[in-house]
DNA sequence: GTAAGTGCAAACGGTTTGCAGCCTC
DNA sequence: GAGGCTGCAAACCGTTTGCACTTAC
């Protein structure tokens, strides 16, 4: 197959800004907004529209290239998301994050919804609490 | 101390709305938005302003009486706190929606935050799937 | 050439806020 | 009586959308 092997082979047209915005999302570590990733951008030089951001960071999060998870006050922040599936244990007053994986919800997450016939599962799972340095 | 002992010695004034509001999610099971409250409290014939509802929810959840969380898309949803806590299995095709518990993923996730120092730990699970009836 | 992608600006929808009047303590 | 609480409407802010234009294939 002559298809391109390169990382996002998900049928998105690779353009100038679609490319742009995933190496912003490569280079920054950790979760960022759209309007950060947009303000990095700038920042880069690059000048691609608010809208477009936020088109390009849902279709990547839907073709599964990207990670989508929300804020404390539900702003939608995406990261690169090639790691292993995971969670988070996320302060509930300074916003400081820890992943945690944890094989043993994995299995009991799928063995529930097959219990109950359910296909094609996945999760999401968020742990909650005040961290040491806020307590 | 002559202070009330009744359900919600929060150091809030028991006004009609807010006791109204209190009512209405003690009545109602499982999560709601804001909006869905202000409708509810019109059914009941109360009418409580919107932002009253906005006010009171945050003060309630501040005030630890009651829980918040966010949905997929980012909307704060509140519910009494009292209520068994469950988990969802939601079909992604129709949103049919099955509740289910699992005591071996509360303790997980209650040892995963005390490993990390966290106090107060709370969390959310929800798992995805296709149901029988859509596969 | 055609369909997907883009930019702009206007629309949206949930949430917050300023302010004048009301009610609880 | 003083300060919290309420209602209303306007402001906010992140996000979405309509439309004309550009670009990748």
């Amino acid at each position: 197959m002559s298809e391109s092997s390169a990382p996002g082979s998900s049928g998105l047209r690779p353009t100038k800004q679609r490319l742009a915005v995933v190496e912003t999302l490569d280079s920054a570590d950790g979760f960022h907004s759209a309007q950060e990733i947009h303000e990095l951008l700038g920042q880069r030089g690059e000048t691609v529209g608010l809208a477009t951001v936020y088109r390009t960071l849902q279709r990547l999060a839907e073709a599964g290239e990207i990670d989508m998870m929300r804020t404390e006050d539900g702003e939608a922040i995406y990261r690169r998301c090639s790691d292993t599936h995971h969670h988070h244990l996320v302060c509930r007053s300074c916003g400081r994050t820890v992943e945690v994986e944890g094989p043993a919800v994995e299995r009991w997450t799928r063995s529930i919804a097959e219990q109950h016939g359910f296909a094609d599962v996945s999760h999401t799972l968020e742990i909650f609490g005040t961290c040491p340095a806020c307590r």
